[in-house]
DNA sequence: TAGATTGTTAATCGATTAACAATC
DNA sequence: TAGATTGTTAATCGATTAACAATC
């Protein structure tokens, strides 16, 4: 076992996508794997499979390979995915709505406890027993759950560009440990709030530019 | 001016984002930059900055720096961005409503010409003007835009990922250039389609990993 | 035991940063 | 012209790949 110094970015991305592709293989009941396979399977060598997973431990068992369920096991607890973290969206339109709907289908890490809109159209609207609440509400909520020992670990912004670093600067200062970041701006947040910004749009202008090479 | 071979994979990645913060530039006002004062704003180094546009030519002039909206322009053009593209969306549940209205509202590069889904309920309900189609008439209508010079350009997958690979295929068969895949899957197409995967659980799980290290 | 495959060190490759001559 | 800032070459850094001894 390790207790490797700093890992780098580019292994944390990867860890998700290792993640799916070992539950994919559980659900196909395959136990056993070897770097070579699983490299090949998703477009890595067989030598920076090895390498990212021994950043974390030795998972592996020499002249055998790793154990399937075994190694998704450490993996989701590597991410942290083995607790459960609740999540509030801000901003409850198409887009809030359908994350929403992801989370409460899909991501059983995640507990999705409130959303929020300023629209008053959407605001008391109903979403898989979570009702949308005004984003006034939002600072206050953030301090009673805190109160409660149930506080918020992560906040997702799904609301315009325009509102989007208010939002975060709330979320902030409700002391929420992460922000998921939808709004196509980049947000400022103090050092020790994790941030990961999705931005949706550049991921299309990059196709774009793969389109028009072609 | 350059005609410079290959150009990596990070540089093109960071392309939108200098789009973005250009438009932002031009919005405000400003119509001349360095790179000193670009890489401040977006966290690269001067270096960095230069590197990246001199890729493409030579965009800036010694002694004085960049032309906002010349660069903004270069940046566009470069990204195809200048032209317009038709794009389908595969999925008309509220992540391919939200992004139908997405591209309808912001994005002027691109046409969304129709959408389809699989589900009776959807089918013929309406987003912005465009009618939504049985998923049965894809192929059919892909290949009618095709015949009418007007062919579809980008496909975007908005269903679940059961079905993401069936649709894929369709798309790929319909001679679109490029797919936008939002499926929690990884999708095999040929090497000439381009493809952009965004796994958005996957973002959220580096999240977590984040959140769970403070 | 022999064969297979890991964990890990060393070599390579590519991307980022530094430095500076060219030039507006 | 002098000052500023680019374009570009060289140096550094980090990430990926190769190789192989350790070991199941």
């Amino acid at each position: 076992m390790k207790g490797k110094a700093r890992i780098s970015r580019a292994v944390i991305k990867r860890l998700p996508r290792y993640c799916r592709f070992l539950a994919d293989l559980k659900r196909k009941g395959v136990y056993r794997i070897s770097s070579q396979q699983l490299s090949e399977l998703m477009g890595y060598t067989a030598s920076q499979v090895r390498q990212d997973f021994n950043n974390f431990g030795d998972f592996g068992q020499q002249g055998y390979g790793y154990n399937v369920e075994e190694l998704h096991d450490e993996l989701e607890t590597i991410l942290g995915l083995k607790r459960t973290r609740r999540v509030v969206i801000v901003g409850a339109g198409n887009l809030g709505r359908a994350i929403a709907n992801y989370i409460f289908l899909y991501e059983r890490a995640f507990d999705l406890v409130a959303m929020f809109d300023n629209n008053e159209k959407l605001i008391g609207s109903e979403i898989n027993g979570i009702y949308v609440q005004n984003v006034d509400e939002l600072a206050d909520f953030l301090k009673r759950r805190r109160s409660a020992r149930a506080a918020v670990d992560i906040g997702a912004i799904m609301v315009s560009k325009r509102n989007a670093q208010e939002i975060a600067d709330i979320l902030v200062a409700g002391r929420v440990k992460g922000i998921w970041n939808f709004a196509a701006t980049d947000l400022n947040v103090p050092e020790k709030v994790a941030l990961r910004d999705v931005h949706l749009s550049d991921t299309l202008h990059e196709l774009a530019y793969y389109v028009t090479k072609r």
